[in-house]
DNA sequence: GCAGGCTTTCGATAACTTATCGAAAAGGCA
DNA sequence: TGCCTTTTCGATAAGTTATCGAAAGCCTGC
């Protein structure tokens, strides 16, 4: 099984002409467009087999099960964690460096090609294939609690338990990616940016001891994002 | 297709002896029980049929579909929003109000057989099936944006937009049932009345103008669902 | 008492799903 | 030329939801 990105010189040939691209990432691409438009359960390997141009058993060579396509497409579950480490660590202001995480994890959320609950439900369903996914949710929780901590310690914050408000932040961006993903029929629909300001607005408000300045704590939390990207490029 | 609720006298006896009581009832029961411990999805008819009493293809004389045995054993979805149509309506402070029917929602949520996305997918596979259910959402969601919109007319609330804060609330309820019905691994896991003061203690302080009296609205909540019981009742 | 109708259950089966397996069809190489 | 490796394919197993006609009892009218 070669990994290249050019279509395979060797083997036999497809019944439907040749492949354009290396099998493995059409058929990435591919099951990727359908995820995102159907879902993953609403989507069977004969689908993705047709749009990657062969026949469903011969997915099975490049991806023993079903879910292993969701699991090689979404490797970088929540690397939101990644900014969030780096921020937890960082000193200053906390609501600033809070409203980062918070925002950049809606966000990611909201760009996945799958719905977090569907990937979960198929994560909870084979749990030695996503550890990792279960490892990065409990770290990210750990962080976004350790933030509260500081803040409440430094009295920028109300006196919440840190636990609690870390499990309500992380409830909340869940819950409004679902929104943002699957408006329900009658209740308006969000944007992105929008469902990643509400989420992140409304947990840093219910946290901050004093309001006075919302506007500045975003435009604090960007530049922490840019200033973040930039040392994590170098 | 009798609905009394002994067994049937008429018709083919089964060959696993007997039924204790309705067949239909003897289902909805039976799959409730299965629901719970398994999930929709991960519920197969056989299985049904084989804590029901009787065999796969004798489930479709009771129930046409799958689903609905689903949407017979849901049918007061979502009620909480009976006690939203009785205390947006009502004078007095907004605050304890709300909070009783963000409470009284969780609770819900918590208590219903099936994990609310879960019901929610399948809803939305057959729309025409559970009109019923959208319906009850988008009104309460118009419930709870009327409230938050009081609030903030009567300075009790801070200047929030109503659609936005009544959509987070909601996604808070919905997030929150899921870490109480799902936990994941790693996170602490949460009682369902954990989750139903977390969830009301966090929408309810973020709105709040003042932060004085949270222990106040809890109490008044109290009373006020207690009261809107016993004004159905009679 | 029994013939026909009604109710309920059953077995067989269709259509679809994920997944497995051996065979087939090429290129590369001795 | 003949064999090995790589890749694809068709056939098929096992499981799912759902349909259909037949079977097996009661009940009613006569």
């Amino acid at each position: 099984m070669t990994s290249d990105s050019a279509p395979p010189t060797v083997g036999r040939p497809r019944l439907s002409g040749e492949a354009t691209g290396s099998p493995r990432l059409d058929i990435i691409r591919e099951a990727t467009a359908l995820f995102v438009a159907k879902g993953y359960a609403e989507t069977t390997m004969t689908e993705i087999a047709r749009s990657a141009g062969l026949r469903q058993s011969s997915l099975y060579y490049w991806f023993a099960r079903k879910e292993l396509i969701l699991q090689t497409l979404l490797e970088e579950n929540r690397s939101s964690l990644a900014l969030a480490t780096v921020l937890e660590a960082q000193p200053g202001p906390v609501a600033p460096r809070l409203y980062a995480v918070l925002h950049a994890d809606v966000l990611q959320l909201c760009s996945a090609p799958l719905d977090f609950y569907e990937f979960e439900r198929v994560a909870r369903l084979q749990p030695q294939n996503f550890g990792a996914f279960f490892d990065d949710y409990a770290q990210l929780h750990r962080m976004i609690e350790s933030l509260v901590r500081q803040g409440v310690d430094a009295g920028e914050f109300d006196a919440v338990d840190p636990a609690d408000a870390a499990t309500a932040a992380l409830g909340l961006n869940e819950g409004l990616q679902r929104h943002y993903r699957l408006p329900l029929p009658g209740v308006l629909s969000y944007s992105a940016d929008e469902v990643c300001r509400l989420s992140a607005d409304t947990t840093i408000t219910r946290l901050l001891a004093h309001r006075d300045d919302l506007a500045a704590i975003r435009a604090a939390a960007t530049e922490l994002s840019a200033g973040a990207a930039e040392a994590g490029e170098s």
